[in-house]
DNA sequence: TCGCGCG
DNA sequence: TCGCGCG
């Protein structure tokens, strides 16, 4: 099965292989050099390809020449002012816990999603034609999932459809010209750097001194101990640009630590089954503030990514202990609490630490 | 070794197809339909196609739709015609004279003809979707010219357009240009000209004087009576060029006779059932010779051609009396033969003729 | 309504 | 300099 070009986990390995070499690449290359990179038949790297095309994971800059990211970045989300107000949230919100969807936002729901932002509340038949679709019959379903899950909310009277949420009103500071994509080969990856574009991770950490735990999935998922750093002074500032990225159970930020206690009853326990959504918000974390290392900068962009289970910050914790069902269906966190059967944690102990747990389409900026 | 796409008899074998099923269907065929005709692969179709279409034996009328013949043919084949026979053909054939307009056909004009003859009356938005247009005016300006040159009329009651006359089951001295490619629709065709190419024909005379008897072929098919012209000095020289083409039941040369007299037992019973071999052989016929019309020049150049039951020469007789199995077989006449249940009988009379009867790939010069 | 033939 | 992914 592992030869067939419709196993998934096929199309995966030649997925990685093609960001892999873009990301080697660093520009933009021709579809007969990533058949040599990739080797594979061109037919199969194509239809990889255009099938990552439209998961905005690559575009093409001209005739068979294919490029990291997303191509019009600017076209589908308008700038709009800084707003700090969710980095003061008081990290235990329960809300930002109960916010969870189950799954990833479908890329019809990312745009419904940001067309509401950029657009104010509007009707169901505004949103679809707005989407060049036709009726509103055409965006209703993906309307009611994400009114469902309080992405969204409708006024009943005016039947018009809102982001749910003053914290959700996005904003960006412009356009950050980021370099490198760095593409997440590994279960967990452990990245220390200056600066980081990140595309769909899971179980990431970023920045320095901290620990991720994971246990429960098969062999290969054996636990990671990461020798403690003491937080001291050599650690750097941080700059961080993620773009178009999916983050799952992320931390950002110094000393944190992760304990991803995965129940291996079915397979993909800790990786949600669902194809990798698109999703975008925008987060800068700028000068970590109030915290002892007065020079340590940290300085995070993040523009259209999904973010699950992500810790930003220095000296956080977080615990996840999902249960079998975790994370496998498409419902809204409402959806998903009544079946969690193991508790979840998250907390952060950093003074100037922010916690992200499926927060789509903000944007934080610790003081 | 026959399926092989690199085989060259293969190649030919689906051209041959390709050809057949585009003369059955008379009209554009969308490569989907052909692909069933023909019962190959469509990127196998479509490989021979276009290369069809390099060597103008079908062309394009609109994405996937193809057709017989040559797109434009003006625009590579300006040459006007030279007609040294027509003016010295016997005054006695009015029929001929007044069907000749005066220009030669465009290629809408030319499709239009063929269509029309071959689907019967039509409504000009029948006319036009069957020639891969889409409305009644893509097509009215052409129809009214030809209407108003004789060649078409149409009835004011039914809106319908046919070609008018009969005798037009012959003849179409209009399209006819050195190099064009002509495309035998009818089941007879009679052509006197100097210059010829011919795709596809079967039962074709080419020359003066010819006699072409056809018996049994379901109405359509009623006999066809050519006055005999007597051998004489009005017969100018001939030349003739033949590439690319499928000649079925063909004679060439002056005052020959055909006599087909088919079993209408089964549909086609004078078509041959299979698909036609791929042949091609060079023929060329220079200086009858001994002929008593020491000033007769036939110049026949003949390529990549395939000949069955043809004569070229002179004075030849050629009688057809296939039963019901008839022609089934792309075999050669040895091979016939034995499963012929009725006689078959060709003759050729003429001291410098040449028959040929399923000659592949040979060459033939007449002393 | 994708046209695709392509080496 | 052909872009091709195509079911």
């Amino acid at each position: 099965m592992a030869e067939s070009p419709a196993n998934p986990g096929a199309g995966g390995q030649l997925e990685q292989k093609i960001v892999q070499a873009l990301t080697k690449a660093g520009c933009p290359m021709r579809t007969a050099l990533l058949v040599k990179e990739c080797q594979v038949p061109k037919q199969e790297l194509n239809r990889v390809l255009y099938r990552m095309q439209k998961e905005s994971i690559v575009y093409l800059t001209a005739p068979a020449t294919w490029c990291l990211g997303r191509g019009d970045p600017g076209s589908l989300l308008p700038i709009e002012p800084a707003q700090p107000s969710i980095a003061q949230r008081p990290p235990q919100d329960p809300a930002a816990a109960s916010e969870s969807p189950g799954r990833p936002l479908s890329s019809l729901q990312d745009r419904i999603y940001r067309f509401l932002k950029a657009n104010g509340p509007c009707k169901a038949l505004h949103i679809a034609k707005g989407l060049g679709m036709k009726t509103a019959k055409d965006v209703n379903p993906d309307l009611y999932k994400m009114g469902s899950s309080h992405l969204l909310s409708c006024d009943e009277k005016s039947k018009q459809w809102r982001v749910s949420g003053a914290e959700d009103s996005g904003r960006r500071n412009g356009e950050i010209q980021s370099a490198t994509i760095i593409y997440q080969q590994n279960p967990i990856n452990m990245i220390s750097q200056s600066q980081i574009s990140i595309v769909n991770s899971e179980a990431t950490q970023i920045g320095h001194g901290n620990v991720i735990v994971r246990c429960g999935e098969k062999g290969a998922m054996t636990p990671l101990h990461v020798p403690p750093v003491a937080p001291g002074d050599g650690w750097g500032p941080q700059s961080i640009y993620m773009e178009r990225s999916m983050l799952q159970r992320v931390q950002m930020g110094h000393s944190n630590e992760m304990n991803l206690l995965c129940v291996p009853v079915e397979g993909p326990a800790c990786r949600p089954s669902g194809s990798p959504p698109e999703a975008s918000f925008e987060a800068q974390m700028l000068e970590p503030g109030p915290h002892p290392k007065g020079d340590m900068v940290q300085k995070i962009h993040i523009k259209s990514c999904h973010l699950e289970d992500a810790v930003i910050g220095d000296s956080n914790k977080m615990t996840l202990i999902p249960g079998t069902a975790s994370h496998s269906g498409a419902a809204g966190p409402s959806d998903d609490s009544g079946r969690e059967p193991e508790p979840r944690q998250e907390q952060n102990d950093a003074a100037c630490g922010a916690q992200l747990r499926l927060d789509l389409h903000g944007e934080i900026r610790t003081p």
